[in-house]
DNA sequence: TTTATTTATCGTAAATTTACGATAAACTAT
DNA sequence: ATAGTTTATCGTAAATTTACGATAAATAAA
């Protein structure tokens, strides 16, 4: 990518904003998060169920989602029960709404 | 990539939010948004120089939120102006703000 | 007409993402 | 102990993204 090693000073919110967002960027992904708000949990076998894609795809984007820090999972061997992180789900729902947030005027 | 060509059928929902997303999964494009939304408009110039990336780069990734919708460019030769897209904008707050909504009881 | 200014586009390289099948890991049930 | 079930991880290939410099395009100014 030849990369300069310039930094570029982000702010932690446009990090976070850019974090959260990247992980959202696919519909797969987005597909998954709608289900796990619609239903409470998922085991992944239904996820891969419902989804056409390979177990490994589905279990890749599934880390993706764990790592942004949207899902979190839960051990149930041989299956692992996957739900949504409220934590971080109402941080980016914080920062998604104060970003698209109206301006209001200046002053009255 | 070694696709196959099964169909995965998105609903226009996961679609639209997937392509905002991707386009917020940046956090150089969240910072351009962020400078449009605190000033009215901008030129490209002005963004550039506040951006220590190449101009072909910040070009770059002001065609990838155009090409997303969440930002038109007025020409004013030889500059350009960019602004917010006020009405993709909108459907995006929308379409985040009912994703990230609380779940509310099902019943009274 | 020539020159300067501003921005998009082209060509390219490296990094990352997305997808797959194969396999390993972890635990249950037989 | 063996077999079965479920999921993560590995290896890999193709696509896409991100970055750069160079150049083209478009117009204003000299």
């Amino acid at each position: 990518m030849r990369r300069t090693d310039k930094h570029i000073d982000y702010s932690e919110e446009e990090l976070e904003m850019a974090q959260f967002a990247k992980a959202l960027g696919h519909p797969v992904r987005i597909k998954i998060l709608m289900l796990l708000e619609s239903q409470s949990c998922c085991f992944t076998g239904e996820m891969t169920a419902m989804i056409p894609l390979a177990q490994s795809t589905v279990s890749q984007h599934l880390k993706a989602l764990h790592e942004a820090g949207l899902i979190q999972g839960e051990i149930s061997p041989p299956r692992v029960k996957y739900c949504i992180n409220r934590k971080n789900w109402a941080k980016a729902r914080n920062l998604f709404g104060k970003f698209f947030a109206e301006k209001r005027a200046v002053s009255p």
